[in-house]
DNA sequence: AATATCACTTGCAATTAACAAGTGATATAT
DNA sequence: ATATATCACTTGTTAATTGCAAGTGATATT
């Protein structure tokens, strides 16, 4: 269900970058095809991990959001990013630094920006 | 890097049920293929994930073992299991029971047996 | 009215995975 | 000792998935 090279990325930078468009998909990730981004977002809908709603000050757009099940799997993606962290020196440093300090706190700060986002 | 459908499943086979030999994972998982599981093992351990020996009771044999970096995923592992328990309904009751109640003697339960498997 | 941007689809080639049938080394049964 | 079985794979071949290029229709901007 989430054993593909993309869907969590696309779950990762929706939870720690902010990400909610096609758009932002699209030029973030280096060698994604048009279709595949669609066909993975379509099916996180489906799965009930990610919902999309219009834009409503621009028509043509969708703006992706972490459903509650999405947003549970913020601690999945923590751990992840930690691992890689320790073992493959890669990513935010600043980022992993705040996971490692205080994880719960990190772990409910990313919930409220997620339910912000929502609700915005 | 993990990113398919069956080097975690495998990773976490080895870390939750034990399992140490080819013939394991190709009896448990249904559909899968010999060649990709010859593959999948191949470059768990040219990542370092996990490590290989042979047996010295049956030399045909050889036992799969996780390497510290491959211990370090079981956090991973732990929150997936948690989701998926949440969300899908799925898996070992018993087992997210002992996660959900002390995490952290789950996790240095794990890492010890994984260390006692690979030293025995 | 013309052009640009948005989130996609479609068609096709290339990559990858699944299935079936070996292979060589070792183990077991006769 | 010979025959058969089991082990961890390899080697084809077919089927499915992905990557790439070029659209498409709806909306937005100039």
């Amino acid at each position: 269900m989430l054993g593909d090279r993309w869907s969590l990325l696309i779950i990762r930078d929706m939870m720690l970058r902010g990400f909610h468009t096609y758009k932002e998909f699209m030029e973030c990730y280096e060698g994604i095809a048009t279709n595949i981004l669609a066909d993975r977002l379509h099916k996180l809908v489906a799965y009930g991990i990610i919902a999309s709603k219009p834009d409503l000050s621009d028509r043509r757009k969708l703006i992706y959001s972490l459903t509650a099940k999405g947003i549970d799997l913020v601690p999945v993606l923590t751990e992840m990013v930690l691992w890689a962290a320790a073992h493959e020196k890669t990513g935010n440093q600043a980022l992993v630094r705040q996971m490692k300090s205080d994880k719960r706190k990190f772990l409910d700060g990313v919930r409220q920006q997620c339910a912000l986002r929502d609700r915005g």
